[in-house]
DNA sequence: GGCTAGTCTTGACTCATTCAAGAAAATGCG
DNA sequence: CGCATTTTCTTGAATGAGTCAAGACTAGCC
């Protein structure tokens, strides 16, 4: 029922929860929409903007619904070293990340290498792979010009 | 001094400190030692190898000096998400890692494709890319054969 | 409307990693 | 060689993202 307002881009999160076999929960529906609003946030921020509009609910339940999500693969997380795990909505396209080495920001790589990239390796030591995933160091505009912003993503 | 045992395989720690303008202590030789004689391997398995000489080294230092070390390039670390950080002695070349999801064992990979795989990615969102890290994720021999081994790298 | 399994709340807890202050040791120099 | 300076190590406490567990709640189904 919950009318969309007017803007255009409209998904079904309820919908998106059912195909995916999960229930309809209010947290299930936030923390989608959260995500897909602010792609590679934290969990404290999804936390936060869950909570705009559901004061209530425990960071628990964010994590739980974030890992139910991201298992069925409505989410994936993404996980650079030293940083804290961050989610993002955009699933099924192999696309990959650059890393801001000093804010944390993280931007979508869609790989120029059209097929998967280095999946090449396979066999190697009796590995069975099925995921490449690839992330690009570096830092991004802001902090290579000289300003270090305070990680805000 | 310290007489090189028989072994064949003598790496000159001491010196490899002094060119990275490294003091020489023992707790990093101890530390550098033991990535090289197991790498992949954990903090805590490196504090237990370090212990071995060197009963006394406290934990701290043997993250103080995985960090120096890392600093100046002589280890790298590995983080791969849901799992602790691990140390390798491989440094200089462009090689990636394959991990086990069950078992979080890790193989090096030598990327097939030749030069820096995808990155041919620099350009885009602004950012200034250094470093193209890739994680080959999958399962091991042993646990894609159904047992599964309890997190031994 | 009532059942039941799957979710959420609450609150305690883990554990890799970091912080801080003082003791110890490595390098350089007289 | 012995001392001064500076870095590193020890000790012990703290941090904080994430997890565990028990009971209350509710979505989906009859």
């Amino acid at each position: 029922m919950r009318e969309t307002s007017g803007v255009a881009e409209t998904y079904d999160f309820e919908a998106m929860l059912r195909e995916a076999a999960l229930r309809v929960t209010r947290p299930r529906v936030a923390v989608l929409t959260a995500v897909h609003r602010m792609p590679h946030s934290d969990t404290e921020s999804i936390i936060r903007a869950v909570r705009e509009s559901l004061p209530t609910v425990s960071h628990q339940a964010v994590y739980d619904s974030l890992h139910a999500l991201t298992a069925v693969g409505l989410l994936r997380s993404i996980q650079p070293s030293g940083f804290v795990a961050r989610y993002e909505s955009r699933v099924g396209d192999n696309h990959h990340h650059a890393v801001c080495r000093s804010c944390g920001r993280i931007a979508d790589i869609d790989c120029a290498v059209g097929a998967a990239p280095c999946l090449v390796a396979s066999g190697d030591h009796g590995f069975l792979i099925d995921e490449a995933e690839v992330v690009h160091w570096g830092r991004c505009a802001d902090c290579s010009a000289g300003n270090t912003p305070s990680a805000t993503p």
